[in-house]
DNA sequence: TTGATGTTTCAATATTTTTTGAACATACGC
DNA sequence: GCGTATGTTCAAAAAATATTGAAACATCAA
């Protein structure tokens, strides 16, 4: 049944075989999965950073393509992902070129920066359209009631960008 | 050029023709809808509630999918929406049939319950999934710094569980 | 340098989500 | 009660998003 394999030493290239997730591991995945959902970061993602969640040791690209069974262009994706957003860190063995993977310390503060990343640039695009539409409406024809509500509009949304920024200090530059 | 028209009193049917947005109307029907994507709401309830909220008085069915040139299905499922969440309320005029919406008056109330409805089931659901995982995890061979996360990732569960009900008293009955 | 290993890119494909519209229900004014 | 104005449902079409995989690229050990 062995094709006509290797010879003993040319064990080189044996592609390893990985193992498959455990139902603990596949439940945890599960757990980001939804939770990711719900701000919208893609399966994959979560995949990946559960994976490094429950692992003891760091992960190198391989094993994440191989244990979760997902194409390269999605673990680089992924990976590219969650390092932009500062929920990974990669060490590298010492005499590898192979990076090797683990989420970074405190998922809390991760999680803030990913709010932070999805809301900033909305409140951020909003703040010039919303004066504008404040003043339109002031200017001419608008009820009393209607121009009360986006003004208390503009100020949550100015509230808001005060308030971010403080939750932390922003990703350090590359 | 007008078709062999309405006789003069059979102006029963004439299918009134509705404003298009104005410019105001429809930057702010943006940043509506920039806010709703964050939570995964689709834009034509954004853009539905939007119009509400700029809108001196209540609005009509018709009114709402002639001025935002939407089908009939979209505006009924995105007022079912809207109402399942309590962030609509409609008033009948005396003797017509027809409903007229306008926005809840809090929003900031409807924002809690719009998140709570996202996130609530997943924590709910994932409970169990985690308590089942951090047993497996203390059971056999895991290690120390995994265990760790993961009992960390239950208690945070469990916090958010108890906090969230805080926030409002849950939505009524229908 | 060089060549093999390790990673990224991106056009094509697959999947999921949203929207449409016509058929179906409902209830209200007459 | 009837007929129609008013809404809802849901299968199918369209749009948006995610994933794949092969080719391009980068980097380091030799």
């Amino acid at each position: 049944m062995t094709p006509p394999s290797s010879k003993l030493s040319a064990r080189r290239k044996s592609r390893p075989s990985f193992a498959p997730l455990s139902a603990h591991e596949a439940e945890l995945a599960e757990f980001f999965v939804r939770m990711a959902g719900i701000l919208g970061v893609p399966r994959s993602v979560a995949e990946i950073y559960s994976l490094l969640y429950a692992s003891p040791a760091a992960v190198d690209f391989d094993q994440i393509q191989g244990r979760l069974g997902m194409s390269k262009g999605s673990v680089s994706q992924g990976l590219k992902f969650l390092r932009d957003q500062g929920m990974v860190l990669s060490v590298k063995a010492p005499g590898s070129r192979r990076e090797r993977w683990q989420p970074t310390p405190s998922l809390a503060a991760s999680l803030v920066t990913l709010l932070r990343s999805q809301v900033l640039p909305a409140l951020e695009q909003s703040s010039p359209s919303l004066d504008r539409i404040v003043q339109g409406a002031q200017g001419t024809q608008a009820s009393p009631a209607v121009i009360e509500r986006l003004t208390q509009l503009r100020r949550w949304n100015a509230r808001a960008l005060e308030l971010f920024p403080l939750m932390l200090p922003p990703p350090r530059e590359s």
